[in-house]
DNA sequence: CAAAAGTAGATTGCGCGCAATCTAATTGTG
DNA sequence: CACAATTAGATTGCGCGCAATCTACTTTTG
């Protein structure tokens, strides 16, 4: 276990950090982010899903069948642009799992629903959260204490980024 | 801020997770991978490097100008197999950061050297750590545990993946 | 020493992520 | 009402990640 050199003696404090990649955060988060995909791939291989259109579908389970979910609103809960979702939400609709339709009030709008195939996964998927947690080996208190600090750090980075754009 | 229910009330305590996305762990590491990234982005484009190229010199300024480093150590560093870096590290060459030269007394090996650019960017990134801590704005204690977690997730996951492979 | 097994790396194909650009519909304003 | 600004979404292009397949060396083994 390398202690860490967080901030230095001194001089320099914030610009010195270690530039070891096993000091950093980015990395950790980047290889957790990583493992956890893989650790989902064989299950989301059985019902043919990627794991971003999981969460997807996730978001779609979520706001329920009449909830005019489009795709913007998505977006804002994923945090992935129209470059991304668009072309998912095609594969989605060519599973069968969805349906797009414009908006007769709104032609700019595509209502994204699911279809009965697409809320029916729902009930296959249910037991992958669980056997995904087993896997992580936290206890409960280190589960949620790690979860929380991910938010804050999220908020925190996000505000970040918002401010110098 | 939403309470917990990580374990339910009694039966299918480990089948019956919640499925709101924000319950979910994996969602946090995805959303948190994904806004350091974006954080790194505007930093990386002054030096013209994307983020798993970043990596890849951490890996290389760490072992040094003389480690005889492969493609096979740079992956077991990162966890990248060689579809991911055999292609990334001809980029960094064409940039003129490091030389590709197989090595005479394994011509199957390839070894990874920093070209004195390379080397010299370093220097270039030595700030880099410290902005993004600072903007992940988790205070040392919070900081470091969240990094432990995440090491012993990823151990954890990394463990349970090999076993049932 | 020849055949088999193993190893280092490259290539192909596909699905993200994300920036940049485009279209088309809606809303706002003079 | 005309016309600018805004908005929802699609498209293109590029760089990952990763599975699958391939090549070309080395090492093992009969």
């Amino acid at each position: 276990m390398a202690t860490e050199q967080r901030t230095g003696a001194g001089e320099r404090s914030d610009e010195e950090l270690s530039m070891l990649l096993d000091d950093q955060m980015c990395f950790a988060l980047y290889a957790a982010s990583r493992a956890v995909t893989a650790l989902y791939r064989p299950m989301l291989d059985e019902v043919g899903l990627t794991y971003p259109q999981y969460l997807v579908l996730l978001v779609l389970w979520e706001r329920g069948e009449d909830a005019a979910t489009g795709v913007k609103d998505i977006g804002a809960a994923l945090q992935l642009d129209y470059g991304t979702l668009s072309p998912l939400l095609k594969r989605l609709e060519a599973r069968g799992l969805i349906r797009r339709e414009r908006r007769a009030d709104d032609e700019r709008a595509v209502r994204i629903a699911l279809t009965p195939e697409g809320a029916a996964l729902r009930e296959r998927a249910r037991a992958f959260p669980g056997e995904i947690g087993a896997a992580m080996g936290l206890d409960d208190e280190e589960f949620d204490r790690t979860r929380a600090s991910l938010r804050r750090l999220v908020d925190n980075v996000t505000a970040y980024t918002r401010e110098r754009r």
